[in-house]
DNA sequence: TTATGTGAACGCATTCACAGCC
DNA sequence: GGCTGTGAATGCGTTCACATAA
């Protein structure tokens, strides 16, 4: 397939979120219009980003609002569930440990891990906090596919490491350092300090 | 000043953090390529980014290591002390008010809100977590730059709007809602299933 | 020589505009 | 007539390549 620009995956993760508010609203069909206006983009985007898939919408009358949801969780891969461990049950991974924004859209956790000592057994919503020496263990049986790192910056490419040996494909990395993985390994990083910064730079520049 | 993209700021402020590296190695002078290489970037993109603000460099000899990192904390809006309240004491929000990353870049947390009774009154790290109407009353002193919205998605906006009445003139969105601010209010919005699904799609459709 | 700063070239994402189909 | 699907045009961010300065 041609290679798929990241801000068309985003809109398209939005576009899927506009459908199910639309389908509990009871509509049956949507136009690229609708749908853009939805998401404060322009109708052509819409049609643009549903054509690199394929044509999913009835000329005239526009998409089948179950049939275009359908499409969009196969696309984004969000047909089948998604087994996710967490490295580093400090407090922001014990936030994301008990988020239901992830459980509803089929990204399951399926361990908690650390290496603090005094953590280790601990339990955090129905998971015990394992080591992260038994990652690999645990994933021998059946191995995750993402891993979210919210260890300290230090700790942070080793956990990845340890990920990747034990069949990690993907990861979602919170510590304010670049991680290396091998390619086939996909890595996206959250930096919840660089965004501040964003913001700061937009209001010390204005316009 | 020209419009200045989005991405061009996330570099330099990665930049900044490898130019604080680099003088924390006690290097004096440092050049765009190797600028670049600390960042998996090339030397054109760091110096034509560099280039949007001013010519900081000397030809032949590269950056000098501290007056970079000074002129990029100005560009940034890093050189004052930003005003950050927290609204939703969840347990992201509670994780990020105890998240040092913050402080450490210049963003003074001064306030955390809850709307939930039993939350008020509470102690998290140092501050007591008063009431969401109490906001407007606490910047009649002196108003927050910025608020960071981790409130349930149902309550976001209203969040948001006694936040822009308080005179908050920054947004830093956590809730799955497209929030809606007056035009001189900047937003940002952070996603952690959407950041998930852009993984599950890069799983989905290697290549 | 060495490395910056920058106009020009390039390539990719967005927008336009219309042919095609319902 | 209405709305999709898509080549063509546009705009924008990145890369190139070289004049310029130390």
């Amino acid at each position: 397939m041609k290679h798929i620009a990241e801000s068309t995956v985003r809109r398209l993760s939005l576009y899927l979120r506009y459908l199910e508010e639309f389908e509990a609203r009871g509509l049956a069909t949507i136009s690229s219009t609708e749908l853009a206006a939805r998401g404060r983009t322009t109708s052509a985007q819409v049609r643009k980003d549903l054509s690199f898939f394929g044509s999913f919408g009835k000329r005239g009358l526009g998409y089948s609002v179950p049939e275009l949801e359908k499409r969009l969780r196969r696309i984004l891969g969000l047909e089948r569930e998604w087994r996710v461990v967490i490295i580093g049950m400090g407090k922001i991974g014990a936030a994301l440990a008990y988020y239901s924004g992830f459980r509803q859209r089929g990204f399951r956790i399926v361990g908690l891990y650390d290496d603090d000592p005094a953590k280790i057994g601990r339990k955090v919503d129905s998971f015990t906090i394992r080591a992260a020496a038994d990652l690999a263990r645990d994933a021998a049986k059946q191995p995750a596919d993402i891993a979210v790192i919210t260890v300290p910056a230090g700790a942070a490419q080793q956990a990845t490491d340890a990920a990747v040996r034990a069949g990690v494909r993907g990861i979602m990395n919170f510590a304010p350092v670049q991680l290396s993985v091998p390619a086939p390994v996909a890595l996206r990083n959250v930096n919840m300090a660089m965004e501040l910064e964003g913001l700061a730079f937009a209001l010390t520049n204005p316009g």
